[in-house]
DNA sequence: TTAGTTATTTAAGAAAAAATTAACAATTGA
DNA sequence: TCAATTGTTAATTTTTTCTTAAATAACTAA
C-alpha cells in the first residue's frame, strides 16, 4: 500500500510501529538515527516518514529540514513523533516542513487513522512508468501503450488512469478521485468522473477498469 | 547530469554539498584542499568546481588561477564559496576566472538554482550534435541540417529545438521550456512558445514536434 | 418484484488550450 | 543611424477537451 520509514532511537518503538504498519499492509524500513534515514532516502524514496523528534545526534527537525531542502523530497510526508511532555506549540510552529505529529505514548488505532489520512492526501503517484500486463503508462511521454500501440490520452483521462493504475485492485472512492485528479478547490459533479471512465474504457478496454457500486472505481491488475 | 568537484576544508560543508548535488542527479567528488583537487583535475575534468575561498595552505583563488593557467581547463566552471563576512568586491574583482560565487551559509535551494544556471550555460557548449533521423543539430555551429540542407535558425528557435531534441519523445511542460530557454527571471507569455514552435515547424517540418494539449510539446524521434 | 439508488450512455454546449495572423518592439549588423 | 532580422504580444480563430444534462440501464435491498 505505501512505503514507510520509521526513525526512532528506541527499538521498542520501532518494532511497535513496524508491526502495526505491516499489519496494515505497508512496506516498512526502520532506522535508529537520522543519518541512516537520509542515506536510505537517496536510494529509495518512501511515501511517508515517521520521525522521532527527540533523538541523540541529529534530532527529527534537523532530519526534516535536510530532507525538505531537496525539492526531490517534497512529496515525502513527514510525521513527527513527540513525547507528550514536549511543547506542542513548538512542534506546530516549526516550519521545517512536517505534515503532522503524533504524540507518545502511541495508540496504534490513532496512529493508523492518522497515517491513512496522511496517505490519502498523497497518493501522488511516482513518476516511474506503471506497468500492468499488456498496458504501459508512461508519465514522461504522457502516453499509454496498449498491446504495443501508443495511445494519446487527454489530460484528465490520463491523470485518472494514472491514478487508478497507481494501485491496481485498490478501489478509489469518488471523492478521492475528485480530490486527486481535479483538486480540492474545483467543484465538479460526480457524473464527470463517469464520463471520463467511459472514455477510458472505450480507449483502453472495457475490462481494465471496474466499477464498485456505491464506492468508486478500480484498475484491474 | 554533471560531474562536480567540491573543495572545502570543512567536512560538514563537503557533505552538505555532496548530499544535495547527488540528490540532484550529479556525480560528485570532494577534496579537502586545493592540491588534491588540482591533482584530480589532471586525470578527469569536472564540469564544475565548487571552491571554498578561505582554506589553509592554498586558498581558492590560487587554485582557480592554477587551473585557468592551463587552457585545457578553460571549460571548467568555477564557483566560489565565500563567507558572508568576506568582502564581496574583492571576490567580484578577482579576475582569476571564476564564474560565480555563493556566500555561506549555504542554502541548498539557492545553491541548486545557481548550479542549474551555471550548468545551463555550459551544457550548451559541450553537448555534442544531437542526431535524430534525417535531422542533425549542431550546437557549436548553431545550425540544423535537414536532409543534408543546412538551416540557420535564430537563437531562441534553435535553443527551443535543441531542448526538445535533447530528449526525444519526452514531453516538456511549458513551464520547463520557459525556464530552460528563457530563464527563470524573464517573464514571457505562453503564446510566445507557440509562435516559436510554429516557426520551427515551418522550417524543419510539421511532424517533428508534436503538441500534447494541456501539457506541452515534444520532439518526435 | 419493485421502489429506490447508483451507474452508464449519449449528445450537446461550455470552457480551455493552442494555432494563426498580424502588428509592434527589440536587437543586430552594416 | 537605418534597415533587416529576430523576438514578443495581442487579437482572433480553430481545435480539443471537459462538463453537464437527461434518458436509460443496472444493481440493491426490502
Amino acid at each position: 500500500m505505501a512505503f514507510i520509514f520509521v526513525v526512532d532511537d528506541e527499538e521498542d518503538i520501532r518494532e511497535l510501529l513496524k508491526y502495526n504498519l505491516i499489519q496494515d499492509g505497508h512496506r516498512v524500513s526502520t532506522f535508529e538515527n537520522g543519518s541512516q534515514c537520509l542515506k536510505a532516502v537517496e536510494s529509495e524514496k518512501p511515501d511517508l516518514i515517521l520521525l522521532d523528534v527527540m533523538m541523540p545526534m541529529m534530532d527529527g527537525i534537523e532530519v526534516c529540514e535536510a530532507l525538505k531542502n531537496n525539492p526531490e523530497n517534497e512529496d515525502i510526508i513527514i510525521c513527527f513523533l513527540t513525547a507528550r511532555s514536549e511543547d506542542y506549540s513548538q512542534i506546530a510552529g516549526l516550519e521545517a516542513g512536517g505534515d503532522d505529529y503524533i504524540s507518545k505514548p502511541i495508540k496504534p488505532k490513532v496512529l493508523m487513522s492518522r497515517i491513512h489520512a496522511l496517505l490519502r492526501r498523497k497518493v501522488k503517484l511516482d513518476v516511474k512508468d506503471v506497468i500492468s500486463q499488456e498496458l504501459k503508462i508512461n508519465r514522461e511521454r504522457y502516453l499509454v501503450e496498449k498491446d504495443g500501440m501508443e495511445i494519446q490520452l487527454p489530460r484528465k483521462e490520463f491523470e485518472l488512469l494514472a491514478l487508478l493504475a497507481s494501485r491496481p485492485d485498490f478501489v478509489f472512492k469518488r471523492e478521492i478521485i475528485l480530490e486527486q485528479v481535479w483538486g480540492s478547490e474545483v467543484v465538479v459533479g460526480d457524473r464527470t468522473i463517469d464520463v471520463h471512465i467511459r472514455k477510458l474504457r472505450e480507449k483502453i478496454g472495457e475490462h481494465t477498469i471496474s466499477t464498485v457500486k456505491g464506492i468508486g472505481y478500480k484498475f484491474n491488475r
